[in-house]
DNA sequence: TGCGGACCTTGAGTTAAATCAAGGGACGGG
DNA sequence: CCCGTCCCTTGATTTAACTCAAGGTCCGCA
């Protein structure tokens, strides 16, 4: 399966990228080279998936400064982090910040490339849940302002009379933003709906209890 | 906030194990020794939450076999490991096992007491969930059959009348299913018992994607 | 055998929600 | 300036869902 899906390689060392994209390449791994943290981010590429072989000891953004930046943008790549000297320490920092693996330099190619296709192969598998939340998170952007309201308080479970007052509208009204709702939405039903919220992370798991 | 789980010490050294317990136990956190992973499984801990910390180099089971297992098992207990020379596979390993920090010995009584409060701090954090799965199983346990019924096609979207037809009844015998198990589940609205069968895994994820 | 209880079933009437039909304000392009 | 478009808004009517009230069956227990 030719994979178009590009591996970002971001070492300040050319000798270091060239002979790791050779590596990928020769396994038919695309592969797309920066020299640095910033330049990669600069780079616009899609942080929803994908796979990033980085340096730790990089001049500006360090490895690690860079798993967090991207925990912080919410990017769901797999980062494979590689360091020139073994530190347990920093291996296990780099890890608890989400990185899929941690190799040291030099490393064994066999290890290395075991460790890019485990990478691509998790894109791979999340591919089709995340194609369904993207779905519905781009529904959910074509939604109106009240639209995007009504649904908040249609899933908070409120009737809705409760939410023409909250939203100091007619009842009538509600109920049209409700069928507006359902089929910008595709939902076939109520239930549909909060599944679809839920995917998308809308409304919070407050189910009371009270026993 | 006395927390009466203890943390699981394993090592099958007594000095190491004793000067880790008065370590834990001088911030009162109470402490449960064992001198083998093997005993450990053995004494019949709860592996859904609390901490475990073990040593990798010990007879018989190694720290990382343990978290094999545990992964098998299906156990969610934080696992801190510890290891007396440092060695970057092995912490990279044991991370992508799922242990939640491995710190090298002799190691900082403060970085390991961190460890520990974090893994406490995690249990507490998931302990809000686990508790309203179990209720809201509980509160489907009590539902009868034919209210079970309903309650899955309720959640899968259908109408009253369509429920009806499908269970060979009337549309208004159905009505007084659904209000049982609204009554028994303690629902105030439908999208809340759709979240509820949402959180004990009734209703598939199927979400129509028709573009 | 009779009785209480749990489950399944239903009709009539009230309330909430979906359908049919449509007006007013904002905004950009012709 | 007028027109089309999108968003917000609403009334009247039909349909679905909820509340009140109640009969039939099966089973264990007194």
């Amino acid at each position: 399966m030719p994979d178009a899906l590009p591996v970002h390689v971001i070492d300040d060392d050319d000798a270091v990228r060239e002979s790791l994209a050779f590596l990928l390449e020769s396994s038919g791994i695309p592969v797309q080279q920066h020299t640095s943290a910033l330049a990669f981010l600069d780079a616009g590429v899609a942080l929803d998936r994908g796979c990033v072989v980085t340096d730790v000891r990089m001049p500006g953004m360090s490895g690690v400064d860079l798993l967090k930046e991207l925990n912080d943008r919410g990017a769901r790549v797999s980062v494979i982090v590689m360091t020139g000297h073994g530190d347990v320490p920093l291996a296990v920092e780099a890890m608890k910040l989400g990185a899929a693996d941690f190799l040291e330099k030099p490393f064994d190619d066999t290890a290395m490339l075991g460790a890019v296709k485990t990478c691509l192969g998790r894109t791979a598998a999340a591919e089709r849940e995340d194609g369904l939340r993207g779905e519905v998170v781009r529904r959910l952007a074509a939604l109106s302002q009240r639209e995007r309201q009504v649904l908040e308080c249609l899933v908070a479970g409120h009737a809705n009379k409760t939410i023409a007052y909250d939203l100091g509208i007619s009842p009538r009204t509600v109920e049209v933003y409700r069928a507006n709702v359902m089929t910008k939405m595709q939902a076939a039903s109520l239930p549909e709906l909060v599944r679809m919220a839920l995917l998308a992370g809308i409304a919070p798991g407050d189910i009371p209890v009270r026993q």
